[in-house]
RNA sequence: GCCCCCAUCGUCUAGCGGCCCAGGACGCUGCCCUUUCAAGGCGGUAACGGGGAUUCGAAUUCCCCUGGGGGCACCA
């Protein structure tokens, strides 16, 4: 190849990083860790209403939780607006940009009208060629005042994306965009096509929803600088459930949402990998070094695909079965921690995890097993449909006092434990079948991590404890 | 309304003219394993949206239709 390779990831601090935007992350990252290439962070808080310095944290965090580190310092582009001002000033000298004086209102007005006559909105013109008189009769009467970039009167844009191929669009259905709002700040398309010149941007992988904003930001681009643009390439969207775009407030999934529920770093990594992209030997659980070197833009698809949460879920069983202990413990311990604060012993979560691992799907479903564990004598609940269980269970009371008189004597270990044969001598043809009656008992829940083990773990007086109290209960 | 993008099992995808009466994965489902529930193992179910055209031959090329998605902001 021939210049290195320089993205950039550029959110909008408006919210929590959804899986959509982390895709996008991704597949920047994984180009340029492919390529030997830079990724720069850059935030696009253009629109200072909107934009919040929690959320520029907390993208940040994400990032980093999963692995997807940046080059250099980031970069805000609230703190570079004198330069967007500058350079729009210079082409409206140019007469690339002009001042437009209508009003929000005025505009709406306008479109509202176009689309009565059965035309859609877009900018109609209406301030292109004020003479320097209007201008000055508008500034004087006080208007509020916006830059509006002059699109080419006829003709077509045209580019070549590195996904899509060339994509055509005729100038005549798009309209003149503004790019600095009547109080001077500047938006996107001026802060973006500015930003990706100065940084030397070599390729701009974004999401497909911003495809039809490609010509816009080219053609000022061109108005800034004769240098060639970016490479540009379009990632199909990911959709909700419901094939609709993920958006903040309909079926989006943030990341920190997937964190909390105890999805690994790992695990969403791969996933969002697969999703518009595949590795040509069809493989498909991944370490990162593998995704690094696999990864290519060639083999990203074209169609829009829909986020399965149900294949996230295996994906994330399948990475916690690859984690040693010690990486399991370090991934589980900050969700542990923030669900049992000091009721937290870190000799059961060891235990809880040795006989956890190998049957969940999330880390979060992990501790709703082990609850029982960290749960003092005192509050320890038994699940309503897991008591009705226990209540339902033929002679429950004999099984309970014979389980009891077993556990204070026998050895301590999960094979002495083990009340199996005991229960036969009850005359229980298939004890197994009974057992569910203890669970609840014990852990409080009628299905859960396996049986001997977790009385093993949680102790004679604790486990002998709970059986009585439930022994007790039944005669209430 | 106009513009753009897209179109293989329910979902993610492989397929880039014959190897495909379409392969893998998730899901669902049957069986096995089994101390519950899972996890795991082995099977099964299920798709080329429709119509033309090109070709000896089309899931693969072209056109139309239909369908889905996105865009048309002083959001990004």
């Amino acid at each position: 190849m021939t210049a290195p390779v320089r993205v950039r990831f550029s959110p909008a601090p408006t919210g929590m990083l959804h899986v959509g935007s982390v895709r996008t992350a991704l597949f920047n990252w994984l180009f340029a860790r492919h390529h030997h290439g830079e990724l720069v962070l850059r935030i696009e808080d253009t629109d200072t209403s909107r934009s919040r310095p929690e959320w520029i944290t907390g993208i940040q965090d994400t990032l980093r939780w999963l692995g997807l580190d940046w080059d250099g310092n980031v970069v805000l582009q609230s703190q570079r607006f004198a330069e967007y001002r500058a350079a729009a000033e210079q082409l409206v000298e140019e007469r690339a940009v002009y001042e437009c004086f209508c009003t929000p209102e005025e505009i709406a007005a306008r479109n509202d009208a176009a689309k009565a006559e059965g035309r859609g909105p877009g900018y109609d013109g209406h301030c292109r060629d004020l003479t320097a008189e209007d201008r000055a009769t508008r500034a004087a009467e006080r208007r509020p005042r916006t830059l509006r970039f002059r699109t080419p009167d006829d003709g077509a844009s045209s580019f070549v994306d590195l996904i899509r191929g060339e994509v055509r669009v005729e100038w005549s259905t798009i309209s003149d965009f503004v790019i600095v709002r009547s109080d001077g700040t500047p938006l996107f398309f001026l802060a973006n096509a500015i930003d990706d010149l100065e940084m030397g941007i070599t390729h701009v992988i974004r999401g497909d929803d911003l495809l039809d904003s490609t010509h816009r930001v080219l053609a000022l681009r061109a108005a800034l600088s004769p240098e060639a643009p970016p490479a540009y390439a379009h990632l199909p969207l990911i959709l909700g459930p419901d094939r609709a775009k993920l958006s903040k407030r309909h079926g989006a999934v943030a990341l920190e949402e997937l964190r909390e529920a105890g999805y690994l770093p790992e695990a969403i990594r791969n996933y969002l990998a697969l999703l518009g992209w595949s590795p040509e030997d069809g493989r498909e659980v991944l370490r990162i070094q593998e995704l690094i070197e696999l990864f290519d833009l060639d083999a990203v698809t074209h169609a829009n695909a829909a986020f399965d949460h149900a294949k996230l879920d295996w994906m994330n069983g399948e990475w916690i079965r690859r984690l040693t202990r010690t990486e399991l413990e370090a991934a589980t311990m900050p969700l542990a921690e923030r669900r049992y604060g000091p009721r937290l012993d870190l000799g059961l979560l060891r235990g809880a995890l040795e006989i956890g691992q190998e049957r969940s799907t999330t880390l979060g479903a992990l501790l709703d097993q082990a609850d029982f564990l960290f749960a003092a004598d005192d509050d320890f609940v038994i699940a309503p449909e897991s008591w009705a269980k226990v209540t339902r269970t033929e002679r429950v009371a004999e099984i309970f006092d014979a389980v009891i008189a077993h556990l204070r004597t026998c050895d301590w270990t999960p094979d002495a434990i083990d009340p199996r044969s005991l229960l036969t001598d009850l005359g229980f043809e298939k004890p197994g079948k009974v057992l569910p009656s203890v669970y609840a008992a014990v852990e409080g829940r009628h299905a859960g991590l396996p049986l001997f083990e977790s009385i093993h773990l949680l102790g004679r007086d604790r486990a002998v404890h709970r059986l009585e109290a439930a022994r007790a209960r039944l005669e209430a």
